[in-house]
Order: C-alpha cells, then sequence, then structure tokens
RNA sequence: GGGCGGAUAGCUCAGGAGGGAGAGCGCCGGCCUUACAAGCCGGAGGUCACAGGUUCAAAUCCUGUUCCGCCUACCA
C-alpha cells in the first residue's frame, strides 16, 4: 500500500540519484542561444588545497538557492564553477609532503617541483569539487575553470603587460612584509595581526663626545641595522643632540641623531633608533634624512655578517643573546613588560619580517577610483549596506599592491631581464630579444604573482577574456557575486577594479555579503581550536537538505552564525514531516484523476479556500525574502506555513472528505491538495532540492523536473479573504475546546458536548456549516448552537470571534475554583490590553495626530475587548456564585 | 587610535520604513488519535542591556553609558 513510502524519510536513498539525474539532463548548464534573460553568478573559488568546510557550505548552499530560484522564474542561468591554485597554500601542502619523503623544493628544482604540484592537483584538486557536488550546487560544470588554465593564465599575462605598459604596474625597492619560512613577500592584507606578549627594551647608546642617550625598543637584535636616532625637533630634552653622533654599540658605527616630526616624545624616552632596513616607517625616514640601509637579517630570518658577532643566529636566537650581552655590559638600562600588535604571516603563522627588497606592485590608487564611485553610484550594490562603508572605508586607504611572490607555484611574472643591458622587457609571450638592446640572453623573472593577481580577474577571465566571447556578452556583469566578508579586500575590492578596467563595466550588480560561520561559542571554526563541524558529516547524519535548510534558516543579514547541531536535527525532522504529509497525501490520491482543469474556488471548501489564502501568502512572502536576499525569512515563512499551517490544520481538516467526503468533495479536496503541494514543494525547492524532487516525481505532477518547472506565482484570483475570516473562527473555536479540554485535565479519548453562543444569525449559520471541523478537531460529540441564547451554567468558557465557546464540564459545579482561575487568569490579560487601547483613546493629541486607519484600528480593539471583557465577567460572576455557594 | 556590529523567553536567535512581542530548542502537563513519537494536543516563561531625548505613540529613530565581538592601523 505505502510502497517506497517508508514512515522515515531517508535522504541517503535519494539524493545521489537526483543529482546524476539533473547532470544527465544538461540542467545545469547556461544556454549561449537563449533568448531568456540571463542571470550569472561566478563561484568564489575554492583553493584546490580546501575541503569543503562551513563556509564554503553556507556560501554554496546560498549561491544555489538563487540559481535554482531564479531557474525555475525562468532565467537562463550561468553559475561559473571552478579552483583558486591558492599559491602559498599549494605549495606548501606539496612542501610538505616532500619533507616526509626528506626532500626540499631546493633539491628538486623549480621544473620538477612545479610538475609534482601539478601533479598532486590532479590527484587532489578535485575533492572540493565533489563535495560541492554533495551539497547539490547546480554549477555548469562543463565549464569549471582553474586558475591557472591556459586560458586564465593568458588573461593573467594580458593584464599584466597592459597594466606595465599604462604605468600601474612597477618594480622597486621597498619594505614589504616577508614570510621567513615560506621565503616569500606577502602583502599588507596577508598579514595576520595579533597581539602579543613582549617586551620594552631600554637601551644606552654612547655619545661621540661622551654621555648616553637611551633609546627604547623593541627589536634590540635590529639594532646593529640602525643608521640614525631619531628625536622629535620640539623636544627640549634633546633639542642640542641633534646633528650630534652616536657610537652604536656592538658595531661601533658612527651614526647621526636626527630630528623628524614622526617620533612622539611622551613615548618611551622620546628617542628613536632608525633601523631602515627593517622597519617599514623607519624606511621612510630613512629616505626623507637619506640615510644609509643596513640589512641585518636575511630572507630566511637569520643574522646576516652586518650583524657582527652575531652573524648566522636566528632573529629570536639573536634576541636572546644581544639582551643577554647587553644586561651583563650595561648597555640594557630597563626591561619593561610590553603587549603590541605584531603581524603574521597568513598561512603558516610565522612571524613576518619587514623586508627591504625588490618588488613588483600595482598602483592602486588610479584603480580604486573607479570602484569606488561605481558603488557610490548603485552601480553595484554592497548588501548589506553596512559593509559599503567598510568597502569605502578599505578602497579609500588603499596602498600600492604588492603583486610578486618569491615562490614557485603560480603565475610567472612576464617579465624578461637583459643580461647585457639589464633592462627589463614585459611581454604577453617570451620575447626573442631585449626590447632595449635587442641582445638575445634574456632570463625570466623567478617570482610569480600573488594568487588574488589572477582571481581579481575571475568574473571575465573566466568567461574567456581576453577574447570577446558570447559568454561576455550574455553574463557580464554578474548578477551577484555571494562571498563572506573576510574577503571583501582579498577579493571583492579586486575584482572591481580589475573588471571595471579591463571590462569597462562593474563586474556584478549585487554583492552579498553574508555572514561567518561560528561554532555555538561564537569561536571562528579552525582546526587549531578544534571546534569544527564538518558540513560533510551534517550531510551523512541528517541529509544535504536539512542541512542546506539550517544554513539558510540561520543566514541573517549582518550577524555571524552561531551553528547548532540541534537546529540541524530540527530540520531534519521538518524534512521528515514534509516526507510524511506527502506519504498521507499519497496514500489518499490513488484514484486521483487529473482533469488538467484549473481550480474552481467556487467549488472549494473553507478549508480548501482558506489553505489556498495562505498558500499565496507565503508565495508572496518567500520570493520577496529571496528577491532581497532573505534567506532566513524566506525559510521561516516555508516551515511555519509547511508545518503550522498546512500540516497542522488543512491536512487535519480535510480528512472527513478524504476518508468519506462524496464524490464530487472528495475530488475538488484531492485537486486542490495537489495543487497545494505542488507549488509548496516549488517554493521549497531551492532550499530543499532532494526531497522536493524525489516527492515531486511520486505524486502527480507535470513535467520531467521539478527544478526545471516553473516557479510558483501570486494568484490573487485564488484569495477569498471571506474564507479565511470564517476558517479562523473555526479555528478558533476548536483551539478554544482544546484550551479547555486540556487545562480541566479532560482525557483526549474522551468526547465532550459543546455549545456555541453566536453574535449573529449569519456567524450561526457559518458554524452550523463547518460543525464536522469543531467535531472532529477538538473531539466534540453534540454541538449546540445559538445565537444570543441562553448561556449554561456549570460550562467551561472559551471566547473566539462573534462567538461564545461553552464546554459543559462534570464537576465544574462541585469545584468551580479551576474555572474561576483560569477566567481570571484570561481576564486579566484582557484588562491590561484594554487599558492601553482605554488610554490612548482618551488622548486627545493621539486622536488629533494619530492617522485615521490607527484611530480606528483602536475603536475596534477597544470594542472587541470591551466585549470580551464583559463575557469573561459574566463567566466569573456565576463561578465566584456557584464558588461562593450562591 | 579609527570604524563597524551585537545586547529581545532558560538557551540559540528572528523581527524592527515607529502603532496589539515571535520561532526553534529546552521546560511543565496530557496523548502510540490508522501521514509522521524525528509525532500530536495544551501550558508556563520577556520592564526587547542601562540612562536620557524626539513623538500622540519607541523593542524599533537620535544621543550618551556599560559589557561583548569583529575589522582596520607605522607609536618604537
Amino acid at each position: 500500500m505505502t510502497e517506497g513510502w517508508e514512515k522515515v524519510y531517508d535522504p541517503k536513498r535519494v539524493e545521489d540519484k537526483w543529482y546524476r539525474f539533473w547532470v544527465e539532463k544538461g540542467y545545469f548548464r547556461a544556454e549561449v542561444d537563449s533568448p531568456k534573460e540571463p542571470f550569472s553568478i561566478v563561484i568564489p573559488p575554492p583553493n584546490i588545497t580546501g575541503s569543503l568546510h562551513m563556509g564554503h557550505a553556507l556560501n554554496n548552499t546560498l549561491q544555489d538557492i538563487l540559481v535554482r530560484y531564479k531557474r525555475m522564474k525562468g532565467y537562463n542561468c550561468l553559475w561559473m564553477p571552478g579552483t583558486d591554485h591558492a599559491g602559498i597554500a599549494t605549495q606548501n601542502v606539496v612542501e610538505r609532503e616532500l619533507a616526509k619523503e626528506g626532500l626540499d623544493r631546493f633539491q628538486l628544482g623549480r621544473e620538477r617541483f612545479v610538475k609534482r604540484i601539478w601533479e598532486w592537483k590532479e590527484k587532489y584538486g578535485g575533492v572540493i569539487i565533489n563535495q560541492l557536488k554533495k551539497l547539490g550546487s547546480s554549477c555548469d560544470w562543463s565549464r569549471e575553470r582553474f586558475t591557472m588554465d591556459e586560458g586564465l593564465s593568458r588573461a593573467v599575462r594580458e593584464v599584466f603587460v597592459r597594466l606595465y605598459e599604462e604605468g600601474l604596474i612597477y618594480r622597486g625597492d621597498y619594505i614589504i612584509n616577508w614570510c621567513p619560512r615560506c621565503r616569500t613577500a606577502l602583502s599588507d592584507l596577508e598579514v595576520d595581526h595579533h597581539e602579543v606578549s613582549a617586551h620594552l627594551y631600554h637601551l644606552r647608546y654612547p655619545l661621540e663626545e661622551g654621555g648616553y642617550i637611551v633609546v627604547v625598543t623593541t627589536r634590540p637584535e635590529t639594532m646593529m641595522g640602525d643608521t640614525a636616532v631619531a628625536v622629535n625637533p620640539h623636544d627640549r630634552r634633546y633639542r642640542d643632540l641633534i646633528g650630534k653622533y652616536v657610537i652604536l654599540p656592538v658595531v661601533k658605527r658612527r651614526i647621526p641623531i636626527i630630528a623628524d616630526d614622526y617620533v612622539d616624545p611622551e613615548f618611551g624616552s622620546g628617542a628613536l633608533k632608525i633601523t631602515p632596513a627593517h622597519d617599514p616607517y623607519d624606511f621612510e625616514i630613512g629616505k626623507r634624512h637619506d640615510l644609509d640601509v643596513v640589512k641585518v637579517i636575511d630572507e630566511q630570518g637569520r643574522m646576516t655578517a652586518e650583524a657582527g658577532p652575531y652573524e648566522g643566529l636566528d632573529r629570536f636566537q639573536c634576541r636572546e643573546q644581544i639582551v643577554e650581552d647587553f644586561q651583563r655590559d650595561g648597555t640594557i638600562l630597563k626591561i619593561e613588560d610590553y603587549r603590541h600588535n605584531v603581524g603574521h604571516c597568513y598561512r603558516c603563522k610565522t612571524m613576518v619580517e619587514p623586508f627591504l627588497s625588490k618588488q613588483w606592485f600595482v598602483k592602486t590608487k588610479p584603480l580604486a577610483e573607479p570602484a569606488i564611485k561605481a558603488v557610490e553610484e548603485g552601480r553595484t550594490r554592497i548588501i548589506p549596506s553596512m559593509w559599503q562603508r567598510t568597502y569605502f572605508e578599505w578602497m579609500h586607504n588603499i596602498r600600492d599592491w604588492c603583486i610578486s611572490r618569491q615562490i614557485w607555484w603560480g603565475h610567472r611574472i612576464p617579465a624578461w631581464y637583459c643580461e647585457d643591458c639589464k633592462e627589463v622587457t614585459v611581454a604577453r609571450d617570451r620575447p626573442d630579444r631585449c626590447s632595449h638592446c635587442g641582445s638575445v640572453k634574456l632570463w625570466q623573472e623567478t617570482d610569480v604573482l600573488d594568487t588574488w593577481f589572477s582571481s581579481a580577474l575571475w568574473p571575465f577571465s573566466t568567461m574567456g577574456w581576453p577574447n570577446e566571447t558570447t559568454e561576455l556578452k550574455l553574463f557580464y556583469p554578474t548578477s551577484v557575486l555571494v562571498t563572506g566578508f573576510d574577503i571583501l579586500f582579498f577579493w571583492v575590492a579586486r575584482m572591481m577594479m580589475m573588471g571595471l578596467k579591463f571590462m569597462g563595466e562593474v563586474p556584478f550588480r549585487d554583492v552579498y555579503i553574508h555572514a561567518l560561520v561560528r561554532d555555538m561559542e561564537g569561536q571562528k571554526m579552525s582546526k587549531t581550536r578544534g571546534n569544527v563541524i564538518d558540513p560533510l558529516v551534517m550531510i551523512e547524519r541528517y541529509g544535504t537538505d536539512a542541512f542546506r535548510f539550517s544554513l539558510a534558516a540561520f543566514a541573517a543579514q549582518g550577524r555571524d552564525i552561531r551553528l547548532s547541531e540541534e537546529r540541524i536535527e530540527g530540520y531534519r525532522n521538518f524534512a521528515n514531516k514534509i516526507w510524511n504529509a506527502a506519504r498521507f497525501s499519497w496514500m489518499n490520491l490513488q484514484d486521483y484523476q487529473d482533469d488538467r482543469k484549473e481550480i474552481d474556488l467556487a467549488a472549494c471548501s473553507t478549508p480548501d479556500k482558506w489553505i489556498l489564502a495562505r498558500l499565496n501568502r507565503t508565495i508572496a512572502e518567500v520570493t520577496r525574502a529571496l528577491e532581497e536576499y532573505r534567506f532566513n525569512e524566506g525559510a521561516q515563512t516555508l516551515y511555519h506555513f509547511i508545518w503550522h499551517e498546512l500540516c497542522d490544520w488543512y491536512l487535519e481538516l480535510i480528512k472527513p472528505y478524504l476518508y468519506q467526503g462524496s464524490g464530487g468533495r472528495r475530488a475538488t479536496t484531492q485537486k486542490t491538495l495537489v495543487y497545494v503541494l505542488d507549488k509548496t514543494l516549488k517554493l521549497l525547492h531551492p532550499y530543499m532540492p532532494f526531497i522536493t524532487e524525489e516527492i515531486w516525481q511520486r505524486l502527480p505532477h507535470n513535467g520531467d523536473s521539478i527544478m526545471v518547472a516553473n516557479y510558483p506565482e501570486v494568484r490573487s484570483d485564488l484569495v477569498d479573504e471571506e474564507a479565511v475570516k470564517e476558517m479562523e473562527r473555526i479555528k478558533d473555536v476548536i483551539t478554544g475546546v482544546r484550551n479547555i479540554r486540556g487545562e480541566m485535565g479532560v482525557a483526549p479519548l474522551t468526547y465532550v458536548d459543546v455549545i456555541l453562543v453566536a453574535d449573529d444569525e449569519k456567524i450561526a449559520s457559518s458554524l452550523k456549516e463547518h460543525l464536522r471541523f469543531i467535531q472532529d478537531l477538538a473531539r466534540a460529540r453534540q454541538i449546540r448552537i445559538a445565537v444570543k441564547g441562553e448561556r449554561p451554567r456549570a460550562a467551561a468558557t472559551a471566547l473566539a470571534d462573534g462567538v461564545e465557546v461553552f464546554v459543559p464540564l462534570q464537576g465544574l459545579v462541585e469545584d468551580p475554583q479551576m474555572e474561576h482561575r483560569r477566567l481570571t487568569k484570561e481576564l486579566r490579560k484582557l484588562l491590561d490590553e484594554l487599558e492601553i487601547t482605554q488610554k490612548k483613546l482618551a488622548n486627545e493629541s493621539f486622536l488629533k495626530k494619530a492617522p485615521a486607519e490607527i484611530i480606528n484600528k483602536e475603536r475596534e480593539k477597544l470594542q472587541e475587548f470591551s466585549s470580551l471583557k464583559e463575557k469573561l465577567e459574566r463567566r466569573l460572576d456565576i463561578f465566584r456564585e456557584l464558588a461562593g455557594g450562591g
């Protein structure tokens, strides 16, 4: 009888099946020759080293919801998938692998090492893609891209050359962030600052003419690189010393005392040691004062020959050693505890070293301006809008972007150096001769580009740029970018700059910034904290649909998500609820015949009309929510409609019609049921793709797949407000009786009698018409209906709109206290509300200034409350009488 | 130092273009009522952080305070 309809929904049996089906049917594919309006999203490409974490899961769930929704809405959808080569991260992974074999990349050499990474990529790089599929992502996999593809690499070279030719890429000596472990430069963004415990060392630097000056530093190991001591020009203490010399301890170098406004006289001793090679601001000061630059730390974080006796020591060992030595010889006057922020490599957590070296930079200001303007003018919207501020803040203070990396995995910079004239030739392809002297002795730059350089081109490079492709014409600018705020600067801002520069148009119309997923304590999930919840485990445990729905339900705008497994469990139950509602429907649709006709509202029962009205409200709400990226509101609306309206009420109400309704009534009910289920499943499909497809296919339906069916539209012609009001009254009566039963301890199986006293004939006849529902759902046997008739004395009371509900109960005469207490409680609540309303209406300025609509509403409330109050008090009198013995 | 966000039921959080406080989970009471015990019915529980202000009306708007969180920054 219920073949294949187990009592408990089993996601495992259906998910892979439908995913394969969709792929085989080609539903995920975008069309290049379609008249349909385009809708496009490029995926934030996950790193090839990555495996699916909560961030990916949320990010891709939201994208998939949007794409599935738009696809059903009739758009020609392109969801462009792909992966990122993740330069440093990937190189690190493969280096670790080598280390296990006792090798390092230098032993292998560049070529073999890069080959080794490609091999690794072929083997493991697709892991995350399969995980995305597991999540149900409906990307156009036939277009999958990789940032080191031939096509994308060509785009990278093209952009590099053009920027270079325009003078927007330059090469020069600057202080950059250097990771001594990765042995590469990092951009400012790739440095994580966090507070560490350290010390402030007060060092005594002897003056040439005798005496000394005290400088304060956190990094005594850099002192051999000092080339000046700076003081504030207005600092009286040192005014006389300006222009004098200090003899640097250890290396005995003679260095000047200079004056610079940068020095804060309030801090420390007011004298600052200047190490131009190892501090970004010292470097600036050095330039201003034309100071020497002495490097004392090398690219591996070890002391150089300039460090004299400390040569060869690691920078931290050197600090220990020098502190020990200086304590012994009295150079250190004082050591204070000190907490300050220090930069760390975002990939390997090593403390970064400000390091002077020759690097390639992008001049960002000219690129940032149009990107700022585009957002100001609303050509790109950032949602929620609070992130706009952050975007502007960063864009206005943008600094040049260091794009060269001293690693081997990545796009090698297309610049060639001439051995003869030492000049640089930048070209799309390897040049035959030096563009300056014509020499053929050329060697290519060994540095590669920052990974984010290629991802900045992603929205157009994936569509075939620099060729003028149909894809670009159709799908650029993309409709929306969905991403986390953590890469707003890294990625979004740079895509804006590059998109505007090379496409002359913004890369996306909307940017939807979603929250970060945290654990239940609000901590960022991380492997080191051990608080990671693995999405794949959640999928395994609760099913993809429940998991996706949870993420969407959590995704309120502008707030972080604290994921709790209990909530996921709750939505697993929701999936099961839907399954069982479908199961029930299926059982009652065995003889259903699709007459292919429109719903005839006139032929519908009141519950039918009610659910149709509620359905339409739901369609409107969910559609609005999705259009506004309010995923959680859509989820909430669906949850409430399906569980608390469709299941709790409608399915219960129609049981009598389905079980023993006469032919016509049963058929109409079936028709409405099929209609409502069909629309509901479609509404839900973007959130829960698998279970909706499974059920939809099992129930009467038209079409091959729910994922290419039309998304429901509001049908106001199917909304009958009168019927809704009528139904709500019946529901209130039922709830009233249930409440009495519950409160008075009537056993669930016991039938009660009910007396309904209606305010007027119309209400009475409506009640009469729907008697059956009250009998069934309130478990009432006899129901008497009267208009303003005599109220029974020994009966419990409930009130609904236009009707008083009485349930005569044995024992009420003997123990009237119970009902008295119940009514008193009701009355107390009512009186509070009544008082508020009365006060408002007694207030003259309210009557004068409030809109008529509100005043009317208050008046209606007053009427309603007064009438209820009267009724309640009348009942209370009776029970006071009974309690008091007359 | 600058910027941003949060503070609502025991817990996790919605809501908020100002007009009768919501959900899930948890809790209490009762039910295996033939779709579902991953369920059904009923119930309790909130001075919407604190102090001012605007308004006829503030959880919602404004100002300040406190406490949390995040981003950003060259005070050695």
